[in-house]
DNA sequence: TTGACATATACCCATATAAGAATATATTAC
DNA sequence: GTAATATATTCTTATATGGGTATATGTCAA
């Protein structure tokens, strides 16, 4: 078996980072197809397949203006990527470490000597 | 040019759900290779493979124990792809909008008339 | 040493890219 | 109709994949 198609979600579609350029633009706004290939500078044909790969996991809609085709964010698809990574959140988010790694703290020392609440605290930071 | 090695980011290492699915389980903490496999249900070097991916782009650390590999997460790997994501939130939380509309509209009304600082608040709860 | 266990690596194969170049399609203007 | 504009599609090509199977490597035990 190959990898899987770029086009299968959005987890697929946003590991390219042309892709996620082309969305941090959109983010400004309705855009034509010309706009954004002035924008990035790329050939039109690569922003063409690129918006081809958003359309199809849903993370662009389309709507035809006249020549011009008007791309839009529908970032709703991102959604299941945010929500996914937010279950991380903790690993990183130094706050909630902080506050972890002071109530074990505390925990340890009230299981050690409970007599003495918050004292001997030497540098032991991280 | 071909696709990006998964190896390249984290944003490609994540497109793979198998690895999703190894990073979710290695959130419960530590783990040695063969408790993958036997949680998972895949051959032995299918996980091996994808815990190689998570390797190279930084999402786990090893450790050798013995004959075994412990495996952990590091999932501050995943920031970078938790602040990308971050940026779109205003578009689908309804919940921002309200606070943002709520804002604005408070703040509207401040310049109308700064008379009535907090006042009519009704529910707003959440 | 020999063997068992735990894990990693090598190989094969079908498939899917992304970029580049050329061309096709669709819409409007003349 | 013809031309011009705006965008999409069709090639080609180099490269990377993920699964399957077999095997190599590393570690402990007797």
């Amino acid at each position: 078996m190959a990898r899987a198609p770029t086009t299968l979600d959005a987890f697929n579609a946003i590991a390219e980072p042309r892709r996620r350029r082309v969305l941090d633009l959109l983010t400004a706004g309705e855009c034509a197809v010309n706009d954004l290939v002035a924008n990035l500078g790329w050939p039109q044909p690569q922003v063409s397949k690129h918006l081809c790969v958003l359309r199809k996991v849903g993370l662009v809609r389309v709507r035809r203006e006249g020549r011009q085709q008007m791309y839009k964010i529908n970032a709703a698809s991102l959604k299941p990527i945010h929500d996914w990574v937010k279950n991380f959140e903790r690993f990183w988010d130094t706050h909630l470490d902080r506050i972890k790694t002071t109530a074990e703290a505390r925990a340890k020392k009230m299981a050690a000597s409970p007599r003495k609440p918050t004292a001997s605290k030497p540098p032991a930071q991280e």
